[in-house]
DNA sequence: CGGAGGGTTGAGGTTCATCAAAGTCAGTGG
DNA sequence: CCACTGACTTTGATGAACCTCAACCCTCCG
């Protein structure tokens, strides 16, 4: 189904455009004009307090669609910034609500993705509110690892993890001493192994146990992408409540080449 | 704006449906048929981990629409359960699409609706994350009280709270002792007084100062309501990308019997 | 080679959690 | 009217998790 928004997208090669480390794809208080589409390296939306307190709100992962809110026509209360270099590719919001009104299977698409975005939002809310620092971090790279298996198809247990101790500590709620602390702890606890910007997880099944990480979290989602395919938009809404469990997360669509 | 959505549940005052405290109106793993409005009461979204530790996501008040993701026919990963007597409205997913379909502005209402609940969201991701006890118990306290002016209109500096020690501590990440603790400081300092369910802010001015609460937040997005009118989803959005800080809240909708 | 950015480690401090006891308050029944 | 109950709040004492500050390390890169 987000094979859908990809081609749709691609029509539009001509508004591709690439960031580099730090720059900002969207500015606090600005009135951004396009929806984006991340197809290369990462992004974080965050705020920041007037006193330098920063809180990543939540990661942008290659195949994530944003800002989706820009329809509403509101000022941008968070910043989007890029981590590494990253190419999106942007489309007008006015070409934007034509394509969706053509298409219900596609409205249905972005709307299954601003529901997607708002169930890792509350996701990262549970994390932050109720959980250890070594909870936070186990749980962060299995959301991670997930969604990055999700976007591309991948099964590795090695991911890349182009972000500093500093944006984790933002993220999680910690301060980056601390966070290096406790990924110490959890490599000498043989769950997870580091270097130059990747990690390897070890014991994924540990890793969750001890994080509390719900292994049906974000897979059912994606599940239902497949089955429930127009979507209620477009007016037939699956009516059975069954769920599947047994769903196999590398057909959940073509991949398609990319890197972080 | 909010009246378009009024009106046409209006039209349903057959699917009224009322809850005592403590009853689920959507329970994990269900999965809704319905969208909600509330129109009395107030009700929590909240999440439990095995262990016991809750975390309550976001309040729901007196006027908030939920749960718009139904629209995606996904099973919910998060309770809603009433704090008190409350009362919905509630329209059946494919009476409801039927509606989106052929008003283009009730569209853009529903679309608002959700993109402010989700600002709603990511507010709460950096209060709990970035915010220390103190700032968050106020920081909260001001979000509530200007959402219920926003909702029912009134202007006054007193509000009610249904909520217990323990509620707040499980939406702010704290334990009801440190809740307790931290709001006899506030009392001591002047900044709020209690009694009964009710809360009074004494100082707004300096408890937003304190709390870092910036008094724009859920301001503007009001405003936009009021002239983006049709909105996006109908295809005119509006050009200028002015804002608008004079505006007075007293003036945001026809304000609608109500009480909690 | 020197400097910048990031990571790690240690010592000591603060905020918040935990445990436990007592206090308030509304409701209930004798 | 009073005793009793149950749900909630407050307070105190103690401890754990996490923060702060600061030193030192490494790696990369001009």
């Amino acid at each position: 189904m987000d094979d859908i928004i990809w081609s749709e997208f691609e029509k539009l090669q001509n508004h591709k455009k690439s960031y580099e480390a730090g720059d900002d794809l969207i500015r606090v208080g600005q009135n951004p004009k396009h929806v984006f589409l991340l197809t290369e390296g990462w992004a974080i939306r965050h705020r920041t307090l007037e006193d330098g307190r920063r809180q990543i709100v939540n990661f942008m992962l290659p195949g994530d669609v944003f800002d989706l809110q820009v329809l509403a026509n509101l000022e941008a209360d968070h910043g989007v910034t890029a981590v590494n270099r990253t190419v999106t590719m942007r489309i007008e919001v006015d070409d934007f609500v034509n394509m969706l009104k053509k298409s219900g299977p596609l409205a249905s698409a972005f709307w299954w993705s601003a529901v997607q975005e708002e169930s890792i939002l509350r996701e990262q809310i549970v994390r932050v509110g109720r959980r250890s620092a070594r909870e936070r971090i186990g749980h962060l790279l299995l959301e991670l690892q997930r969604r990055l298996q999700a976007a591309i198809g991948s099964q590795e247990d090695v991911m890349p993890l182009p972000l500093t101790r500093t944006d984790l500590a933002d993220a999680l709620g910690l301060t980056p001493v601390h966070v290096s602390r406790t990924m110490s702890a959890l490599r000498r606890a043989g769950l997870i192994e580091e270097g130059r910007g990747r990690v390897k997880i070890l014991d994924a099944e540990k890793l969750a146990r001890q994080s509390h990480f719900d292994m049906d979290y974000l897979h059912m989602r994606r599940l239902d992408l497949l089955n429930g395919g127009g979507g209620a938009v477009n007016g037939h809404v699956r009516q059975d409540g069954s769920s599947h469990k047994d769903f196999s997360a590398s057909t959940i669509r073509p991949p398609r080449p990319r890197n972080s």
